[in-house]
DNA sequence: ACAGGATCCTGGGGGC
DNA sequence: TGCCCCCAGGATCCTG
């Protein structure tokens, strides 16, 4: 669910009412999320007080003194402070009492999500390391972008998804970067040139900034820190717009699988040109 | 090396 | 109303 702007709406939602807050009391459900929570956790986590609160990539990084949380949205997450009087929705795993009386609760509903404590920073750094997260899309190295694209022969849809080469695009954001480079999805890396490299690295960072300033795109599940929904999903220009007229040439949007993933793009602004 | 499929889950929507 | 099938902002594992 939860593409890069989702997860830094929810950052941005959250850090003024997080940071300074202590933890007073937490509540785990029984059914487990993507990880299991430790129960050991808890009492790493009473009393501590929030220090800053970040994103990398899809994941959202709450500093704690020493530990760390760290916590990932998967499709349906949603992480949220709220008032602890508003009643639990269901599918809410965790909650997390403030010490002002409001909650930091995370549902989600497929439980594709997950919640994990770090005893300390580094070890945070160590799980990106190994899981070879790569850099954000606003910081992607136009040499580093073009020799990705051009050393591999898998398409472009699945290489916008691939975290280990760009942190945090994922399929809404890669449709519609690949719309605004004008790029055919099936386009293989190698055949690319380095001016259509560099397009569609600028076209990533545009749709992402875009995307942010809209506070994320609310479809089904995902709603903000605050409960707030973005709104990016009415400017959509390919994605769930199949059979719908392009835009720009009025050709009717189409919709195929790559990397096992629902691909939306205009075949006319988005040919294959030689 | 890479594509494709299955898996982890639950719920919504469409067709019959 | 019920049932069945497909679909969904993600990531990972296995097969060919």
């Amino acid at each position: 669910m939860p593409e890069l702007p989702e997860v830094e709406t929810v950052v941005r939602d959250l850090r003024p009412l997080l940071v300074g807050r202590a933890f007073a009391k937490i509540a785990v459900g029984r059914k487990a999320l993507r990880r299991k929570w430790s129960r050991a956790w808890d009492a790493q986590l009473l009393g501590k007080r929030v220090g800053a609160v970040q994103r990398r990539g899809k994941w959202i990084l709450i500093e704690l003194g020493k530990p760390w949380l760290l916590v990932h949205l998967g499709m349906t997450g949603q992480f949220t402070v709220v008032s602890g009087d508003l009643p639990r929705e269901p599918h809410t795993h965790i909650v997390m009492t403030l010490d002002d009386g409001n909650e930091l609760r995370f549902r989600d509903v497929r439980r594709f999500g997950s919640v994990a404590l770090f005893s300390m920073r580094e070890h945070v750094d160590e799980h990106f390391l190994d899981m070879h997260l790569g850099p954000e899309p606003f910081d992607l190295g136009a040499d580093y972008w073009r020799d990705s694209l051009q050393s591999t022969r898998r398409n472009l849809k699945a290489i916008l998804l691939d975290q280990t080469i760009v942190a945090g695009v994922g399929n809404i954001y890669a449709d519609e970067s690949l719309f605004e480079a004008r790029l055919d999805p099936t386009l293989l890396g190698h055949a690319i040139t380095p001016s259509q490299a560099e397009r569609l690295r600028e076209a990533i960072i545009a749709v992402l900034t875009r995307a942010i300033e809209r506070r994320g795109s609310s479809i089904r599940d995902y709603i903000g820190g605050s409960g707030l929904k973005g709104s990016m999903q009415d400017e959509f220009r390919v994605y769930g717009r199949t059979g719908a007229p392009c835009l720009c040439c009025r050709t009717p949007i189409e919709r195929m699988t790559l990397a096992g993933r629902s691909t939306h793009f205009c075949p006319k602004c988005q040919r294959k040109r030689r």
